[in-house]
DNA sequence: AAAATAAATGTATTTTTTACGTTAATTATT
DNA sequence: AATAATTAACGTAAAAAATACATTTATTTT
């Protein structure tokens, strides 16, 4: 090893990871968060996080615990930023990367968060969290509202098949405020990244709302092409 | 200490930064870059970077190392993200914050990289760099330019008096692309952030542009109003 | 005095965004 | 079987923003 007399072993840098999980719930934009079982800040609210370890990519170790922490598998999550001072951690010097997601909360995701102790809060009713977490939280819904106007975010965190409303409620949950349905559909329509189905979800209305498919080859095609996607 | 066996002093995580910095010098868009002169990697290109020691954030260290490689002080910048994958150093685990900024090269500064032995390279012709370190400069000129759409990042890297020709010649670097002077003028003053001088820069014309100036105090109140800057 | 140079300005056209009301399909109710 | 209730679907007019484009102005150099 090179120049690097910094650390020896009393002198650690720890590096960490925490998530920062939004899910969308029937309307809601939800937090994942967990109440500690254990020292330190045992029953206080928490991201779900852990260390990093040295064989592991930073998006591998979130993994992990998240399928630890809630049995979610193969989070697709992006990286925010690092928190990184000095005096952020108790006692010792750890760097923490945040990551984010947005993703769908399915009936089964509920169980199983459940069983395992972590839970989907209300994003407006978020209790205090340990550390600097909170900041995370701030920093993630601002960056993933930023983001949500250049990519189509939504899509992603959709059923696979979904409606033109669903999809506006879920627009409508990122950036808390209301749309024009005229206006909304006929922006998404005119991206040509929508494919129409035959059947209707009749479920939340009388007279039924077609189902969408979002048309992955023509998405990447137009955004190689450097095509905009603000909603 | 808690639940972290991870690391002992054989199998160390290590922290890094590297800054990936911008410069704009007479219409070219820079880069700093320089030859390294120790092992590894002696005699090739790179970013100019350093670990981050136990009692230092992140930023104070590029600061640091920043000052000792090239002279410049007080550096501004921006994360951009980590480097993070179990294999991109050589024979230990490293992980690397990249940190971005954009600045004005004055006369003095070049003097003293050359005396440090840092360069600016222009941008469009940088060489390979070690490692990662070209999918940074990479990731932070996308960054950049994604950045200078909603923020008026370009007066932050002119001298304090500034002519709006000058800002536009800036901005065509870093989108690479020439603009329409008259919706350009039309579009910056339409922000209501610069303050007209009386003064003229005399040197690039026979007319004379006038200087402006940026109005911190009039941009902080629109800012936080939620207005957009985009050019 | 004339030529040369880059700065400054205005207007018409096109495109995008916003605002807003009506009809359509279906289920539930009588 | 008819009616009421409910949300989906659709189109157009007005306002705002972006774009395209040509001439005049201030000054220095010749």
């Amino acid at each position: 090893m090179w120049e690097n007399d910094f650390y020896n072993e009393h002198d650690k840098m720890y590096i960490a990871t925490d998530c920062i999980i939004f899910g969308f719930d029937e309307g809601v934009l939800k937090l994942l968060i967990f109440k500690r079982k254990v020292q330190p800040n045992k029953g206080e609210f928490s991201l779900i996080g852990s260390f990093v370890k040295l064989n592991e990519d930073v998006s591998e170790a979130a993994n992990r615990v998240l399928e630890e922490t809630t049995g979610l598998k193969n989070v697709f999550m992006q990286e925010l930023k690092t928190y990184n001072t000095v005096d952020r951690d108790l006692g010792f010097r750890c760097i923490s990367v945040g990551q984010y997601a947005l993703i769908r909360i399915e009936d089964y995701d509920k169980v199983l968060v459940e069983k395992y102790g972590a839970m989907w809060y209300p994003f407006d009713e978020i209790p205090n969290l340990v550390l600097d977490h909170n900041t995370m939280v701030k920093d993630a819904i601002s960056r993933l509202r930023r983001k949500a106007r250049y990519q189509p975010i939504g899509f992603e965190l959709l059923p696979e098949k979904f409606t033109i409303p669903q999809l506006q409620s879920l627009y409508e949950a990122i950036y808390q405020r209301e749309m024009d349905s005229r206006n909304f559909r006929k922006k998404v329509l005119s991206f040509g990244v929508l494919i129409k189905l035959e059947e209707k979800d009749k479920t939340r209305s009388k007279k039924g709302a077609f189902y969408y498919k979002f048309d992955n080859e023509k998405y990447s095609e137009l955004l190689s092409k450097g095509i905009n996607f603000e909603i």
